[in-house]
DNA sequence: CATGAATGAGCGTTCATTCAT
DNA sequence: GATGAATGAACGCTCATTCAT
């Protein structure tokens, strides 16, 4: 049999990522069974394994899809006129609207690669590109003096890594945990790490105290 | 074998969470079995089984005794001279000191209790009696004059329990996490929010408290 | 410590075997464990041990309990003036009123004694006796000339235990089984058997064949 | 390994239906283990819980074999050219030569059927359609006028039932039982409700289908 | 390449019975 | 005699993974 065309290839690995996605998110990573996979991509075990060496290798897939989604936010973020706005926007994004599921599975990933060596090696890897976007991002605001941050770029982004984090796990825990109020709280103290310029007076007369 | 006097009863039951919390922190809530823990514990599956009805029920035990102990933690802080400085001081001590493997579990039993009714109930329930603790704390330092916050209280402590929940998640991914940097970083916003009397002038000078 | 009184010891044992029957009885023997019986008879497994010495001497003891109360029947039975109209009193009492959760018990122990030798050999002797009971009479009722058997005597008597169990396991596996319809037509074959004189005529014209 | 051709499936299924059935036989449902059978089958445990879900899922594919092997048996009595010879030759196969051991088995199944659910159900089914197989003989030979039932079909069809189980029952519990003296006077009873109308004459004389 | 039946070690839990106190 | 904590073999069943077809 001819080698499949490696698009074919691509769109069925994309389709068992989903599968694996949709079924974790319900069930969770330890409670879906590979045969649950199976069914929800409509593949058999033999083929699924051709695609992915094991469970483990599944949750990897999708930390990997997910890195590369998350660049497309991070390059959005880069291009917004108001840094500290599109920042905020990005935050309500991730901890109030992303739906309580994934943030399960979220902390699953976390609890699981704080374990598993390779699980934890891809996690700790995305995590640190995240946080190289993130900081070559600040690194540009300060550069054109939008930004004024009084701590060390790299533990002013730790710090909101940190702050994300927190969020995802409370909410995942608390299903009725509602994290509106605490936003502003959170940008507040982000605002006093990265006193941003353009906005601090505005800011300071109205904008941070008042949110 | 009439009735165990109540000691001995508590110390086998104390011995069986021993025995169960170095299992989970070793290998994992999942990967352990109930036979790793009779071996450890050195008992019979049915005699584990006379203390605890269930795997669920030991993580359970696990966090009920945790609550307990830092209800200790509480009190000591409430009793502290300086309160800013002792509440830097436990968050050192949870954030910095408490072993990475103990995080791990913490983790793991977060993304368990996102998912398992008993276990997520156990746990709102003590994060709950936690942020109450710390409420009361608070309440009674303002009452004093002693902090003036600018959020609500509520607020306030959840941001703090946010942070502290992400702290733990950090360390427990990253074995080569170091917190040290970060907490200054975390005092600082903490400090922001709560605005501390004593520390207010020199820290204004500083700039820290300022937004 | 003294010999506790007979009648304590007796009274004690009698309890135990209600505790058996009422749970054999509710879940069945397989499904109840010894510790449901120590709870139903609020005594400790060591001590239901000192009476019992095993589940299966449990059931042994149910069986003979049981045998002393049918020797009553049978003497009721013995001295009734019409003792076709008894018979039939009796079989519908054993067949129709009995309540269904006792039949259950019935035909598990049956089955327990078609495998089990002990329980086999006491299951077979109280048969045997309960046989023996009814031949007697029915010699008697013979020599006095009220019935006139057509077939040995014992023949007839298992004909008729083969009914009664047969209506046992009728009424024991369907729960909405109504055995009213079919007690006259056992009672019509019984007759056949039985030609009961006295009754003949009358039975003739009107009796057994407008049942 | 392909779609197994479903003769090959349906062969395997009933290995291990013949495995499970000796296994049964030889000890009984409630202390055959899942291996014995897996053992007597020459399967991995996992193979057997391919083709049945569940030991009682096992029963009720015995059950319901028999029943299908039933079904070719009544369509032999169905064709028979004497009707109640037949049925006498049918009766003595099932209530005389039926091996003890397999009786045994029928008696267990009731019990269970008596208090499980599902094997009730099962069972249920399969004794009304074997009852509605002989209410539709029996109304054919009625209609033919070969018989002459003097009580409701359904209702003498019940009756056969529970003779014919009330025989199961003290075969499977009396090793030594013999139930060939009984064979001629559970005929008699059954011609009684019957009356055929050939043998009705001959019968008459001697006495066998009198009341 | 795909299939899906098969594997089999091992899971959490049970429970009749014992025996030190 | 009574207690009840303890035993431990064994249960029914699962599921990540393999490999003959």
């Amino acid at each position: 049999m001819p080698k499949l065309a490696p698009k074919t290839q691509a769109a069925r690995r994309d389709r068992i990522l989903d599968a694996a996605e949709n079924c974790f998110i319900r069930a969770g990573f330890h409670a879906t069974t590979m045969h649950d996979i199976c069914r929800e991509a409509d593949i058999s075990p033999g083929a699924l394994y051709t695609y992915f060496v094991s469970k483990d290798a599944l949750i990897i897939g999708l930390c990997e899809r997910e890195k590369e989604r998350f660049a497309g936010d991070l390059a959005r973020l880069a291009s917004a006129p108001d840094f500290i706005s599109a920042l905020q926007a990005m935050a309500e994004q991730f901890c109030c609207h992303e739906p309580r599921e994934k943030l399960r599975l979220h902390l699953e990933i976390a609890a699981e690669a704080s374990r598993n060596r390779t699980i934890g090696d891809t996690v700790r890897n995305i995590d640190k590109s995240v946080r190289s976007g993130f900081v070559e991002l600040l690194e540009k605001e300060k550069a054109s003096g939008r930004i004024n941050p009084r701590f060390p770029i790299e533990t002013v982004v730790r710090a909101m890594c940190v702050i994300g984090d927190g969020l995802f796990w409370h909410r995942a825990v608390e299903a009725d945990f509602d994290p509106n109020p605490i936003i502003p709280v959170m940008m507040a103290m982000i605002s006093t790490l990265l006193e941003p310029a353009s906005n601090y007076e505005t800011n300071e007369k109205e904008g941070v105290s008042r949110i």
